[in-house]
DNA sequence: CGCACCCCCTGCCGGC
DNA sequence: TGCCGGCAGGGGGTGC
């Protein structure tokens, strides 16, 4: 479920209040999670102090005092919720995280296709692989380019493949291509200089503004309170299938590729 | 290398 | 009303 704006969402709400805080207890009530809990987990968090909560693509990491970091990735149905009580906890709680001053962190996850693990920051092949932030200043034109000058693949696909841009899912994808104007199932090969360019202008603005909106929500994301973000109401795409496009009011296209609908505007993207 | 397909898991929704 | 198939924002693996 998550991408990056709304793994952003969550670091920005979760940051200021774990800041500075011990991890005084943590029970695994669910170690099968997409990959299973090792049995020292809770060892390696009790008793360490989260020194700074940052991201990267779709990874929420918290850097803990003795150089380590708990990387979270959120799956498709991961939640973090904080609460201010050891009651009152979520159905499908897979881990309950006690921290000082008696707030506490619940992670639940239906589907449980989110992980979490312990390591090195250096040393975490999760962290490792990851391509470029999107929102950064590394991620170029040139960078693009280069990517879609040897990939045969299409561009959606090009774009959701965390190595080369990390955060992207299939629903940004959508969007920034309908921006874009560029059709999903193109070759990546085949995009001219200056549609990679809008491909990349398209990436910042939706991202950024999906952030603004504090993520999407359609069935399963909720940020740390609860609350659900914004920016499904302004897709032009994902999920309109048969709905007037809302630039030219052609009805929108789906198709499946691969397992997974592709919704695009026929007139407006090329 | 790319892709079609399968897996992980559970809930929900629409059709019959 | 009830069951069944399809579908879902994540990633990874296999075999062609």
């Amino acid at each position: 479920m998550p991408e990056l704006p709304e793994v952003e969402t969550i670091r920005r709400g979760l940051s200021p209040l774990l800041k500075g805080r011990e991890i005084c207890g943590v029970e695994v009530l669910e170690p099968r999670l997409r990959k299973p809990l090792t049995p020292t987990f809770a060892s390696l968090l009790q008793g360490r102090v989260i020194e700074q909560v940052f991201r990267r693509g779709k990874c929420l990491c918290l850097r803990l005092d003795q150089g380590q970091v708990w990387l979270i990735h959120l799956g498709m149905t991961g939640r973090l919720l904080i609460g201010s009580s050891p009651n009152g906890s979520p159905s499908y709680e897979c881990v309950r995280v006690t921290l000082e001053g008696g707030l506490y962190l619940h992670y639940r996850d239906v589907r449980r296709f989110g992980f979490m693990v312990v390591g090195e920051e250096g040393e975490l092949w999760e962290l490792r692989s990851l391509g470029v932030e999107p929102l950064s200043k590394a991620f170029t034109p040139d960078y693009l380019k280069a990517y879609c000058s040897l990939s045969r693949r299409s561009i959606r696909d090009l774009l959701l493949d965390q190595r080369v841009v990390a955060g992207i899912g299939n629903i940004y994808a959508h969007e920034i291509l309908f921006r874009a104007r560029i059709l999903p199932l193109r070759p990546a090969l085949s995009l001219e200089d200056q549609e990679v360019e809008r491909v990349v202008e398209a990436i910042r603005a939706v991202l950024q503004e999906a952030i603004r909106f504090r993520g999407s929500s359609i069935s399963d994301y909720l940020d740390s309170w609860g609350r659900k973000g914004a920016f499904q109401k302004r897709f032009c795409v994902y999920g309109r299938e048969g709905k007037p496009c809302l630039l030219c009011a052609t009805p929108i296209s789906r198709l499946r590729q691969g397992g997974r609908s592709v919704f695009f505007c026929s007139t407006c993207q090329v």
